[in-house]
DNA sequence: AATATTTGACCTAG
DNA sequence: CTAGGTCAAATATT
């Protein structure tokens, strides 16, 4: 597909911010994981970040800002494939492609039912070894690696084996898209762990998602009663929108709602503030896109759009008081003051969010007797 | 019932 | 032949 052609200075940019955000963080996600938990335990729970949120937050501000200048730099030059031939001169092994044709006679579409029903008589029948049909490894598809801390990425994989690595203490683990059948998408995924503890996966994007992942209303699922789990599982990502993704520019950073200038400064956070609480009555944290899946449309491959869902919530009261902020760059939705009752899970329907608050200025949302997700204000 | 995971066999590149 | 990528039946989960 695209190559790349990226100024050396620009491509050697990009990776060293991608680099130090990556040991950001990292680090940010040791921060998390030594001091948080314990103050969970023995405190409040979610003010927790207190103690270390000066650094925290300064790691977290230059996280973002790693990643706005990685944006900066990508959608500057090329919107489609850059970021993977980029990252892929890093990748350890499973190099030597650049050949993104010849993807390997891979049973190129589903529907000429390769390795499929033939095969499986065959061997089932009466334990004849047979030629599984097309079957070849995919060593000239586009590959690049990353080292995360999570399985977690965002997309919908389905595991279809598990192999012991010669030299590797783990066993690496093999993903496909879940798309490959209806929609005949090839990406997979390979996933070794390398560290436990905290634990360590070097991931490995093969292939591009050709499929359009939405097939499910996308939601978005916050669930009182696992905010406490979800705060544990903070770090941050960078994942795509893909009907933001056109529209991504430079700079995320900012949250300014006054100047509504253009359809860049893409960002999308979610802020849950909570007013009970005696210290702090607002702290951003960063979730893994796990907790945005549904509403998660794309691959690491084609763009990217820094998404930060920022939460934070009081459970001291049969009442939560929720404040709610989406920020597409400069341009803001803001829930205040809702209260919700119970420990009910609110969805939003974000296939409604994303086609349409693109638009909004500045409105107000709030749950509503169903915990429906609603909106109040005008446009 | 549909969908996902586990796991040993199968298959290919080197 | 070996190492590692994939298949698919059995099993588990939703």
């Amino acid at each position: 597909m695209g190559t790349c052609i990226l100024p050396q200075n620009l491509s050697k940019r990009l990776i060293k911010e991608l680099i130090q955000g990556k040991e950001m963080a990292t680090k940010l996600q040791l921060m998390l994981h030594d001091h948080n938990k314990p103050l969970v335990e023995e405190n409040i729970g979610f003010g927790s970040v207190s103690s270390s949120s000066s650094s925290a937050e300064e790691l977290a501000s230059k996280i973002l800002n790693s990643f706005s200048q990685t944006l900066s730099v990508v959608t500057g030059y090329n919107n489609d494939n850059t970021i993977n031939n980029i990252i892929h001169s890093n990748s350890s092994d499973q190099t030597s492609q650049v050949n993104p044709h010849d993807q390997a006679s891979h049973c190129d579409d589903p529907s000429s039912d390769d390795y499929g029903a033939e095969s499986k008589i065959k061997r089932s029948s009466h334990g004849i070894k047979d030629r599984r049909g097309c079957y070849k490894r995919r060593k000239n598809s586009q590959s690049w690696t990353t080292t995360v801390s999570t399985l977690e990425d965002g997309q919908a994989w389905r595991k279809y084996g598990q192999k012991e690595i010669l030299n590797a203490e783990y066993p690496r683990a093999y993903f496909r898209c879940t798309r490959k059948y209806d929609q005949g998408c090839r990406a997979t995924r390979q996933v070794q762990q390398i560290q436990d503890n905290p634990k360590l996966y070097q991931t490995t994007y093969i292939g591009e998602h050709t499929c359009k992942n939405i097939l499910k209303p996308p939601q978005m699922i916050i669930k009182d009663s696992d905010l406490d789990n979800n705060l544990m599982n903070v770090i941050t990502s960078t994942t795509i929108l893909e009907e933001v993704k056109p529209i991504i520019s430079s700079s995320i950073t900012t949250n300014d709602t006054s100047s509504l200038s253009d359809d860049h400064h893409n960002k999308l956070s979610l802020d849950h503030h909570h007013h009970h609480h005696n210290n702090s009555d607002h702290e951003i944290i960063n979730l893994w896109p796990s907790e945005l899946k549904d509403l998660e449309l794309s691959d690491p491959s084609m763009g990217l759009l820094s998404s930060s869902l920022g939460v934070s919530a009081s459970n001291n009261d049969d009442h939560d008081i929720v404040s709610i902020m989406f920020s597409f760059g400069d341009r803001t939705i803001n829930t205040t003051n809702c209260s919700t009752s119970g420990t009910n899970s609110h969805s939003l329907d974000m296939d409604e969010f994303v086609d349409t608050s693109i638009e909004f200025r500045s409105c107000d949302f709030e749950f509503d007797d169903n915990n429906e997700f609603c909106l109040l204000g005008s446009l």
